[in-house]
DNA sequence: CGCTCGCTTGAAACGGCTCAACCAAAGTGG
DNA sequence: CCACTTTGGTTGAGCCGTTTCAAGCGAGCG
């Protein structure tokens, strides 16, 4: 069990308020549970009553629509949460999530949680700026699926995934996805990312190797989509 | 200047919390604006620095993408909140709204409302809630928009409408659009939608007299988009 | 070695968009 | 009061982007 005193994750909602008493006695409900890469730990359809923050790893949070097509709702990392879209409603909130490396989630049960939340003001708007924040994004995807074509829509794929998990030295992306896996993100197929990919690294835009991808230069990737000019999502 | 703690708007969100001494006092500071039906009261591309809640009418929120094509965001009503979506970020947020009949405004001021978040968890945690309401029906919309036909998409279209606004006692809903309108919101073109609606005619699942709309059986309707069940928004 | 899995490419079919013409209703001005 | 203009709705035809289907390829692994 980790503590939530000795973190060093400055980006966590809960780390940041730690100093209210109310809150550093809620955390001592917490539970750490580890995950393994390609581990399932939220099952669509199941009901949510908690809420996860990524103490470390990656996630990807999916949802599976008509004829099992997967949607990619977005990827998480260290420091993130994850579950808090069951919160508000009642209604059960289908959604999955899978780990995509090893990775160690602390749990919190919502019950708890809201306690908490209407107790401490400054916590509570901490949550609502984070809500605020992930509906920008939400629409900003909106907007990518309704007004981009599916080139532009892939190129903002990799752009998202640029600036949230960043490149390894090597010159890649330091996240490691399957091609369906942008296809599921960017809304469309495997088929269409692949070529798209493939006439990319024709124009010099990003180099591969093997399932791995490179952006040598972002401004000009980021170029082909300027008209968009819309880079909210985190 | 209409006084909140004479408003009949249960749904407001600073109504629900007038009991807090400090928003009783925050609600002075507020302002009312009336509109003229087709007025614009949000520019987009000026900084909010405001939140505005609808103390009666109706208003559609957009932006304007490529090629001046325009995404209606959502319709909001009585009681709902317009701007919130500028609260989190720094960065503006490009956004317009258009009143659709004529309606009064009360306008708060951000600074003065972030204070009031602070310090009063109830309030916060209400308007938390709010925003987590918001992503949920955002996130609905992405998948409607990656996964649904165009025809499902007018469905859902109609739908919402129906569910937000209703129907008169003459049968038709309670909210008048035009095709352009309805496209822009389903992302997609008016001719689209002319001709999904002359279809939906024949087939009986709506009827219409000019430019306005009727759904006889709200669930005859819905079983044509039941695979994707999924009727968050609201 | 032969299997599987993920990546790749091509060709064909489909759905949605664009363009263009037409229509109906409502408003405007002589 | 009628012709004219405008606005929004409607329909058809052609085109283009995207998806689907099918086949082939290459790397990794038991």
């Amino acid at each position: 069990m980790s503590a939530c005193n000795q973190c060093t994750n400055t980006k966590c909602l809960i780390k940041r308020n730690l100093d209210s008493p109310v809150i550093s006695r809620f955390v001592q409900l917490k539970n750490d549970i580890r995950c393994k890469k390609g581990q399932q730990f939220i099952i669509e359809g199941a009901p949510v009553n908690g809420l996860f923050f990524i103490l470390n790893g990656s996630v990807k949070v999916f949802r599976t629509g008509i004829n099992g097509r997967e949607q990619i709702v977005r990827f998480a990392k260290t420091g993130e949460i994850i579950g808090h879209r069951g919160f508000s409603s009642q209604e059960q909130y289908p959604i999955g999530a899978i780990a995509l490396q090893d990775s160690v989630l602390c749990y919190f049960s919502k019950t708890e949680l809201q306690e908490v939340l209407r107790s401490d003001a400054t916590f509570a708007y901490d949550f609502m700026l984070f809500y605020a924040n992930e509906l920008n994004r939400s629409e900003a995807k909106v907007k990518s699926l309704s007004q981009m074509t599916v080139r532009e829509r892939v190129i903002d794929t990799l752009l998202y995934v640029y600036r949230k998990f960043g490149q390894h030295q090597n010159g890649f992306l330091d996240l490691l996805l399957s091609r369906k896996e942008y296809a599921d993100y960017a809304g469309t197929t495997e088929e269409q990312v692949i070529r798209i990919l493939s006439t990319l690294k024709k124009e010099n835009l990003i180099i591969t190797k093997g399932k791995r991808i490179g952006i040598p230069d972002v401004t000009l990737l980021k170029k082909e989509i300027v008209e968009h000019n819309f880079f909210l999502d985190s």
